[in-house]
DNA sequence: CAAACGTGGAA
DNA sequence: TTTCCAAGTTT
C-alpha cells in the first residue's frame, strides 16, 4: 500500500467528513444523485437541494416516473441544468434498460449520460466498494502539489499524467471500506486542507513528501487556467402581464437555462412593441422599464433590462404549448434560472402593492 | 481541444 | 466592487 493511501485513510479517520446526507446509505440511487448534484457545486449548496429531491423521488423509479419539468423545478438555481436533463433521462434508462438495477462497474455506470470517468468511479467506489480512482478538482490539486506537477490540469497531458498518479496511489487492500475511506479522504482534504488559496500545509498528512511544499511552490500549483475577460451580453426580459398573469416561455436545450421558463428574451434594439404585435400577437401598453439585473456565468456576463408590459387585447393569446400564463407567484414554484426568481420576487412579491401600472 | 454550461460565496 | 472558482461532462 502506497505511502499517500496509508496517511490519508488514517488522516480520514480523524478529520474526515463522515455524516453528510448521501453517506448514509449504500444506495447507488443516493450516491449517484449526490455525485451528479456536486459537479462543480459546493457541499453547502448542495445540501438543501439533496434533501428536497431525496424527498420528492426516494427511488430511481419515483424519478424515472416523474416529468422532467418537475425534475427541472427542484433544480431550480443548482445551475448547470444539463445535469438534471441527463439525470431524469439515466433514471428512465436504468429502469427500463438495467431494470431499475443501477450498473455496477465503472465502465458500464459510465456510459450513463451526464456520467463521466471521475463521477463514475466515485459511483463505483461508494456504492460497490469497487477500486477505481477518481479525478475532481481537489484530486488534482492534491497530485499535482504532492508530485509537484505543474501545467494547468486541463491540458491533455497534464490530465493524463495526474490520472496515472491517481490509479498509482490507490490503496492496494481495498477491503473494509478502505477504498472508501480513501476516496472520501482525497475529497475532504482538498476541500479543507489542500485548498485553492492559503492551504493549511503545516496540518497536511502528506506534508513530508509534497514535492510543491518542498520547492515551495504550493501557490504555484496547480497552474491556473488562462482567463480571457468575460464577454459582456445584454438582454430584455419582456415582464408582459395579463390580469394577474406573466408570460413564460420555455427556453430550448440545449443552450443556457435549457428546459427552464423565462420571460420572453429579446435583444437590445429590438421595438418591444412592435415585436410584441408580430411575433407574440399581443397588444401592450408602453412599456416600464425596471433596474437593471447583472447576472455572471462562467463564460459571459449577462445584463438584463427587465421592461414591465400591460396587455391590453388578449384577443388570441398564444397558443403554443412552450408559452404559459401564470401567476407570479406560481412561477416561483417552476423550473426557473436564478436570476429570473430573483426578478419575480422583487417586481410582484417584495413590496406592499404591485408597482404602478 | 476549446468552448459551452450556473450559481453563490469567498477573497 | 470585481474576480475567481467548487465533488465535470459534453460537443
Amino acid at each position: 500500500m502506497s505511502i499517500v493511501s496509508e496517511r490519508l485513510i488514517i488522516w480520514h479517520g480523524q478529520h474526515g467528513r463522515h455524516h453528510l446526507p448521501w453517506q448514509k446509505s449504500r444506495d447507488p440511487y443516493a450516491i449517484w444523485l449526490s455525485e451528479i448534484m456536486l459537479q462543480q457545486t459546493q457541499v453547502n449548496t448542495v445540501i438543501p437541494y439533496y434533501a428536497r429531491f431525496m424527498q420528492e423521488f426516494p427511488t430511481i423509479d419515483s424519478l424515472a416516473q416523474a416529468s422532467l419539468d418537475t425534475v427541472l423545478s427542484l433544480w431550480s438555481g443548482l445551475g448547470y441544468y444539463s445535469r438534471a436533463r441527463n439525470l431524469h433521462i439515466t433514471a428512465r434508462e436504468v429502469m427500463h434498460y438495467y431494470q431499475g438495477q443501477f450498473p455496477c462497474t465503472r465502465e458500464t455506470i459510465q456510459k450513463l449520460p451526464g456520467i463521466g470517468r471521475s463521477t463514475a468511479a466515485a459511483i463505483a467506489v461508494f456504492s460497490f466498494g469497487q477500486r477505481e480512482a477518481i479525478l475532481d478538482g481537489n484530486v488534482k490539486r492534491i497530485f499535482a502539489r504532492y508530485y509537484g506537477i505543474s501545467g494547468y490540469p486541463g491540458e491533455n497531458k497534464t490530465q493524463n499524467l495526474l490520472w496515472k498518479k491517481a490509479e498509482e496511489s490507490l490503496p492496494v487492500h481495498y477491503h473494509n471500506g478502505k477504498i472508501e475511506a480513501y476516496t472520501q479522504a482525497l475529497m475532504d482534504l482538498g476541500a479543507s486542507v489542500c485548498t485553492r488559496h492559503a492551504p493549511r500545509c503545516k496540518i497536511c498528512p502528506l506534508q513530508s513528501e509534497c514535492v510543491a511544499l518542498k520547492e515551495d511552490r504550493v501557490n504555484q500549483v496547480p497552474t491556473a487556467k488562462p482567463r480571457r475577460p468575460l464577454p459582456q451580453k445584454e438582454a430584455i426580459f419582456l415582464l408582459l402581464m395579463e390580469r394577474h398573469n406573466i408570460l413564460l416561455e420555455q427556453r430550448p436545450s440545449p443552450g443556457i437555462w435549457g428546459g427552464l421558463w423565462c420571460p420572453p428574451e429579446i435583444g437590445v434594439g429590438i421595438d418591444v412593441i412592435n415585436h410584441c404585435q408580430r411575433n407574440l400577437n399581443i397588444e401592450v401598453k408602453a412599456p416600464i422599464k425596471l433596474p437593471t439585473l447583472d447576472h455572471q456565468f462562467t463564460h459571459f456576463k449577462l445584463r438584463i433590462h427587465p421592461q414591465l408590459l400591460q396587455v391590453t387585447s388578449s384577443d388570441s393569446l398564444i397558443t403554443l404549448s412552450k408559452f404559459i400564463w401564470t401567476k407570479p407567484m406560481n412561477a416561483l414554484a417552476k423550473g426557473i434560472p436564478a436570476p429570473v426568481r430573483k426578478l419575480i420576487k422583487q417586481t410582484f412579491l417584495s413590496g406592499h402593492s404591485s408597482p404602478g401600472i
